[in-house]
DNA sequence: ACTGTCAACATTGTCGACAATTAGACTAAA
DNA sequence: TTTAGTCTAATTGTCGACAATGTTGACAGT
């Protein structure tokens, strides 16, 4: 039941399906953060010329995930702690704002829809003990639908596509599945009241709330790994 | 004395010039909102291949100048009143959050430079009084270094490459050179004495009021217009 | 008159090759 | 040994042509 991603483009290109192969490499870890990519190199990898490759590159580069220099090639990002810190930054003012919008443009039975996925992910999370599941899965999908609620176009395109993937790419490479994983059912469950209630202050505040939460618990983890 | 936009990669490419050209012609209008781009016609018309043009449609698109629909075709963007909200919203929290990390990060030089900037305002506003230049060049470049003084890159990037030019192509178009100068210019000045200070909280909130007086601004423009 | 089908056309997506630029190795001089 | 310069090789930027897809108009059937 996983929700359409908005910017999912119907007929589906060359240039689509390599980026989506990349893109997911990248998130994975697969190809190592930091590393130059070859165009001539990735063309024969994956079978086809260097014009829909250099068309997936150009969205790659948009989501921040390689970084490109004229004539001289692109490379895989590097995660930091800077990056991280800036990243989710945004985040909280951001899916701050989301969720006020949510509030005030949410219909009733989006909202019912949205309540229903969170009983989902308990039973779930009940089953899957302790798994990463709730965190690779569940917890973006839940604010991937506040994020569409907020009916902004600009908002969902910057949170969906240009950093979703980059958030997702901390949280696989740093092995985001400790224990915040109840603790944060909990709080998307208060979110989700608060847009019931059409509180969109109380809401806003949740969630920044619950990002600045899950940012300490990343940096924690990434402090404990080492760099 | 304009200010380096933080995009201008240094070797300049044939995809970058057409960019640019492109990117100023529906700024100002000239090609017609709306209207549908065709990658023969404008090749021919800038004298070159279509493979640096379709690097420079991706980019208008990635800075929501244009949309593209595959095996269809892109077209320049309409503008909406629900659009123009959009846009505005996310302006009002980005660039405060710009300022309240300004506030943080930015040297007391550049606060410094800032305010010279603004003192250099003051007197080209009196030699021209009532003339759009103030809200089209210095506004802008006022805001530009309060969002690179937040030393946030992703920030820097979403308000300067993604958002920047479609604020310009709302003012330029709904012809945005009213009687707000001034009361613009007391505003700029008093969110530099709030960064000036260290007061990231008021420098915030100043700046999210200076925006929507903004946004209210082009609505009464739009309503008197018509659509 | 309206609708559905089909064919000709135009446009976009993709390809392979060439030109321009850069990175790296190697040489030579301080 | 270090450093500056040069040259080669590899990579990126650009080009023109072909294939795949979407659009437009005419035409036939209802």
């Amino acid at each position: 039941m996983l929700i359409q991603h908005p910017s999912l483009r119907l007929p589906i290109t060359a240039a689509d399906r390599v980026l989506l192969e990349i893109q997911r490499a990248i998130v994975a870890g697969e190809i190592t953060a930091g590393s130059k990519i070859s165009e001539p190199e990735l063309a024969k990898q994956f079978d086809l010329s260097r014009a829909p490759l250099r068309e997936a590159l150009a969205r790659l580069e948009r989501c921040h995930l390689i970084e490109r220099i004229p004539n001289a090639g692109a490379r895989v990002v590097k995660l930091s702690t800077k990056g991280l810190l800036s990243l989710y930054q945004l985040r909280e003012t951001l899916e701050g704002l989301a969720c006020r919008l949510a509030a005030e443009h949410m219909a009733d039975s989006e909202i019912a829809e949205l309540r229903q996925l969170l009983d989902q992910h308990l039973s779930t999370q009940r089953v899957r003990e302790g798994e990463s599941y709730y965190q690779e899965a569940g917890d973006l999908d839940f604010h991937y639908r506040v994020i569409l609620g907020s009916k902004n176009d600009y908002l969902i395109n910057i949170l969906c596509d240009e950093l979703y993937y980059l958030v997702r790419m901390y949280r696989v490479q740093l092995g985001m599945n400790g224990p915040r994983v109840s603790r944060a059912f909990d709080e998307h469950k208060a979110i989700l009241n608060a847009i019931a209630n059409r509180d969109g202050e109380l809401a806003d505040l949740l969630m920044r709330r619950h990002i600045a939460a899950s940012r300490r618990n990343i940096e924690k983890q990434l402090e404990q790994t080492g760099s």
